[in-house]
DNA sequence: ATACTCGTTCAAACTTTTCGAACGCCTGAA
DNA sequence: TTCAGGCGTTCGAAAAGTTTGAACGAGTAT
């Protein structure tokens, strides 16, 4: 139940290794030389083991002394990083922000973001994980995330805040070898009908999962991300419409082709979400770097879109 | 370069919230409760951080004190764990013990002496590569392992101590569907000549490679280790020799025949390594347990067969 | 109301750590 | 060889830090 070690002698320990004797370790402590003495045959008494051989004249490292310094250097430093992880928590920093992004948004679209934070906070760890649909929206409400960046279409809910993230312009796709490649004038909803579509599945665990406005009857490819989606259309597996930044390049590089389309989809506006309640600092970070100033409350439920 | 934090705080942390009140963590650290409430105060000032919320009757933990007591309950585990450790390696127990297998043995014949082992001495890391022909003798002379099980013809060296290990019998082997498996009588070594050699590359990375006794001319397929070669056998790759604890499944099952051969492959005697100077008492251990104690030393060069 | 528990504060008793001086040992230069 | 200088230990005295017990105010259950 005891501590049998105490971080002093460790400190002791590391600074005998560093600067090479008791004499100029206890310079560097600012400690007289048997004070340093008095601490080892300390931590020799607790532990009831030898860390120095003092048969030489110089007292040099017992194996046991060496597996002491080694280890004991990393705690020491955990001990630091926790008094400092303390201080930043006490600050209202959190130790670490959890990001869902939708599948709408490419992930690179917030490396930036991320990069210019870990540049200004080094110590705070940001976890990135991927979400579609009504999974984005079930990671905030479920606190498995603290930020939900490019949800489309947010549910009435108490207790979260939004402010306005990209408009997501659509791309209809298909391989350059699909039978609508060819297509010179527009394919009607009927006519799509009959064509494979590809959809990405909802990544929600618990709340029942959504349509992403796929047109009845149509037979689908259901894939797992929109990476997936994007790799599938591209192999000729089948047609869909994508965020135009996740094809941008395919497009360009003729690997993907765009059939015209009777009724085009309408570019989604999109949002970033957090639970409301005090934010910590570093989710007031991001919400300001991603959203800009315009946080508006989540309207009420008879006011939402279906 | 100080340590912003004291261990007695940590244990003191632990014990509130593990009895539920300063009087309760006073009686069970068979202290009174201002001693408590001193220490509690005392990393309040060292973090300058509020570790309790005192604005209530019952003190209650901030989230920054709910980090503390969080990851502090690690770094006391890390602390005990390194004392006991440092106790260990001075009764010259090794921290971890570093195996290599031969490809001649199957690792499971050494699950049973590895899993007593882990239940005499939980806290003692056993690490086990699997290696070939030369690499087994390389990785214990260069210290990448402290035992080597099961070589068959180890090189003269001085440094290197050795017990008896199993003797290694091999069975000549193909799959069913293979020209040679209808043979009823004995294959030359000129006909095996003409067919493919499934063989194990040497996992040396430094000496030079040892042939496993092939027959010149012999085409060959070679594999990464003996698992694989077993493999590559069943799958009609070629014919080879492999020792017979490998394979007795397969061929009882069927997956493999056993042509009769001219001249047989005799067994082989194989060894337990390891350097000469003293061992670890782990090392000890695996030594009595898997060679007994018919340790002798290594012959000189001049006695070794080729 | 009352009795109880909680956690804090304070001065006094106590324990631990640091200091400085003295010592013995070894190394390297003269 | 001697000798100067550095190393690490020991020891008593001084300083610093911790623990104690009593007193207190604040909340809770009866």
């Amino acid at each position: 139940m005891t501590t049998p070690l105490r971080l002093e002698s460790l400190e002791a320990l590391d600074a005998i290794d560093r600067h090479g004797s008791f004499a100029a370790a206890a310079a560097a402590l600012y400690r007289v030389p048997s004070a340093i003495s008095y601490t080892i045959s300390q931590l020799e008494n607790d532990l009831g083991v030898a860390v120095f051989d003092r048969s030489g004249h110089r007292a040099v490292l017992t194996p046991a002394g060496r597996l002491l310094l080694d280890e004991g250097r990393r705690i020491l430093t955990a001990t630091r990083e926790l008094g400092a992880a303390a201080r930043r928590v006490a600050d209202n920093w959190e130790p670490e922000l959890r990001i869902a992004v939708d599948g709408l948004i490419p992930p690179t679209d917030l490396w930036p973001a991320i990069a210019a934070f870990g540049a200004e906070h080094p110590a705070i760890n940001v976890r990135l994980t991927e979400e579609v649909l009504g999974g984005t929206w079930e990671a905030l409400i479920d606190d498995r995330v603290d930020l939900a960046v490019g949800v489309a279409d947010p549910p009435a809910g108490a207790g979260v805040r939004r402010t306005a993230y990209a408009d997501v312009a659509f791309a209809f796709c298909c391989a350059p070898h699909h039978p609508l490649a060819e297509r010179t004038h527009a394919v009607s909803e009927d006519e799509l009908r009959s064509h494979r579509a590809v959809v990405v599945a909802d990544s929600a665990r618990r709340l029942s999962p959504r349509d992403a406005g796929l047109l009845d009857g149509q037979p689908r490819l259901t894939v797992a991300s929109m990476a997936s989606k994007v790799a599938a259309l591209e192999h000729g597996l089948g047609v869909g419409h994508v965020p135009r930044a996740w094809v941008a390049e395919a497009l360009a590089a003729g690997r993907l082709v765009e059939p015209p389309l009777d009724r085009p989809r309408e570019a989604a506006q999109t949002w970033l979400l957090w639970r409301s309640g005090a934010p910590g600092r570093a989710l007031a970070w991001f919400i300001r770097r991603l959203g800009g100033d315009r946080d508006q409350p989540m309207p009420r439920a008879s006011q939402m879109r279906s």
